[in-house]
DNA sequence: CTGAAAGCGCTTACAG
DNA sequence: CTGAAAGCGCTTACAG
């Protein structure tokens, strides 16, 4: 081992007892009498007694490691992710191992099998673009969408997403435009179908697809928010602050400012959202919670587990698969402005307000 | 273990031959006749065989595993750095723990012990404010700054730095203001005093800390850039992506547009840098030259290594400690305007002509 | 309640 | 060139 701290059979030596002794009094399964027990700990708290993980891996099939996947550790999200992965992780006594395919589904699989072929315990997965998890030969948790099914818990994204709509809709917007970059996203959908679905009664909705638009025209291009204006959209609810960030940064270049003449929201609250300026309205996940639901499950589906047997079927479950995200309002995000509205309409009330050729797609 | 694959012994036995015999072929040392090792390694891969790395870490001393420090994974930066020490590291034949501190002192001793509790072989850390690794007790690769004494590897940050400011001046630009947040870091003081360098003929350049006006202001609080433009300062060289995004949100807001009043760069190629409006003129680190550097020293720093014994020095050194940093010219900077410039004064030739009151600090 | 023994899967001197 | 044996540090039946 690296570190070359006291083996258990130093404490044993050092108090005259047996290795099977100390170590089950360590591992408190209650063999032990009291006293001893107590001694044994304070003399391995003295000695600065650290098991060696590779003495009991072998011997218990255990390695008190699990995998992250992500499809691309590139990701924004990933600190956040992995941040609170490693912290709901250690306090459970469990090392992270990262896995990355850069967003390669070949490159993934080959990921998770190194994973694998380094015994993990089990894993967490952080699945994109609708991908689905096949049986990888241990347990797994998924972090995806509460409606995916196999989806261990995940953030509440319709519900992100009428948390947003109805934001906007207090304030006024009749026209929103929503931004997405992946129709195949369970998690982009959700976030739209819960905006949609807020928005339904009274309200035009548009979803723009970046992804689709830069396959066409490249990476980067422009999205065409300043036309979007001119055709009455006052609010542009990104699927992710990443989208919000260059809407809000496109429609400023463009002399529209926001607030005051667009709205722009995104999702996520991703490092930049706060200190931008105008600083980005956004809904958050409460990433603490879920890595903590994650995990729990994950570790609790590994104690189950018998080591030798490595049939393994669907995700773990946990009670509790859905966090509620919460809504963070800054200034990205405000009234419409009223020139919008046609001549004769009264414009004392926005909120009952709305623009002519106004349907539900 | 997890999996349940294939042991050495079964090798063995389908061969009829010994387990040494099958260990020395498939770790190629040698020992074996060249025949013989082949049909051993051509049956080890049929029948899928893969180590059992607890076996194998329990008679060497060695997990196979390092350790990825750095002082916050909430850090923008830190998707780069895992990426490419993922891929370096697995191809190595290593594993990759992370390990959150949060940016907190203590903490990050913690996660340092956890790494060391787990056995890991090595370590690559990523300090940051200026801090001194001291001797972990493995061996550890530190990418921080050509300058700074026991550094691994790092980008050239200083050439970075020149790079950005020849660009600015080659552009016309006479008074920079340079942005960063922290004092007392060794790569942003390499950056800025790269910059300084570069444009210490015949320019203006003043330092704006953000971290010391938040601690005074608040997180978030305007930088007041606009004052800056009225000052007659036309670019500002910011260290960081995540500075220069924040720059320019807030020139846009106040009606300065970029590049055409003011130029705005950052550094780090960071992942919203090329999708904002205008895209970042940034410089970027090449993360995976510095990750297999960094990762190559460790290893072969560890084979050296005698396992039995924790003494360990100083961090670990490359035979190439500096990687050249790439410049990338996007929309965000472009020639000063020139109704900067005091009546009288030439405009023709925008690069010899400068504001009065030029001077070096 | 405590201990002696076996064994997890590997690698490494050592003998032949 | 090949094999038998020992042992890395732990935990777990099993016996006492």
């Amino acid at each position: 081992m690296a570190r070359s701290g006291p083996k258990l059979t130093r404490i044993a030596r050092t108090l005259g007892v047996s290795a099977a002794t100390v170590s089950n009094a360590l591992s408190g399964k209650g063999r032990v009498s009291a006293e001893l027990a107590e001694k044994i700990r304070a003399t391995a708290a003295e000695l600065g007694y650290v098991p060696s993980l590779a003495g009991r891996a072998l011997r218990t099939g255990r390695t008190a490691a699990i995998g992250l996947v992500l499809p691309d550790i590139a990701n924004p999200l990933f600190p956040q992710i992995a941040q609170a992965i490693e912290l709901a992780a250690s306090s459970a006594g469990y090392g992270v191992l990262i896995a990355d395919s850069r967003g390669d589904v070949t490159t993934q699989t080959k990921a998770i099998e190194r994973l694998i072929d380094r015994d993990v315990d089990g894993m967490v997965i952080v699945p994109r673009r609708g991908t689905r998890i096949t049986d990888v030969g241990c347990p797994v948790a998924v972090i995806d969408t509460p409606s995916t099914p196999g989806n261990t818990v995940a953030a509440d994204h319709w519900g992100g997403g009428r948390q947003i709509a109805e934001h906007l809709k207090a304030l006024g917007h009749r026209r929103v435009l929503v931004i997405g970059n992946n129709p195949a996203s369970n998690v982009q959908n959700d976030r739209i179908g819960g905006i949609r679905s807020a928005l339904a009664e009274g309200a035009f909705v548009e979803t723009l697809w970046i992804e689709p638009l830069e396959r066409e025209q490249g990476k980067g291009c422009p999205l065409g928010l300043a036309e979007k204006v001119a055709e009455g959209f006052t609010a542009f609810a990104c699927v992710s602050d990443l989208h919000a960030l260059r809407a809000l940064t496109e429609l400023q270049r463009a002399g529209i400012n926001v607030p005051e003449k667009a709205s722009v929201t995104g999702f996520d609250d991703l490092i930049w959202s706060p200190v931008v300026t105008p600083a980005l309205t956004t809904a958050r996940m409460d990433m603490t919670r879920i890595a903590a639901i994650a995990v729990g499950a994950l570790v609790k589906a590994i104690g189950e587990r018998d080591p030798t047997d490595a049939a393994i079927g669907a995700p773990v479950t946990a009670d509790d698969a859905e966090v509620p995200m919460q809504l963070v309002v800054r200034q990205s995000s405000a009234a419409p402005p009223r020139i919008q509205f046609q001549p004769g309409q009264t414009t004392a009330n926005a909120r009952t307000s709305a623009p002519e050729g106004e349907h539900q797609p």
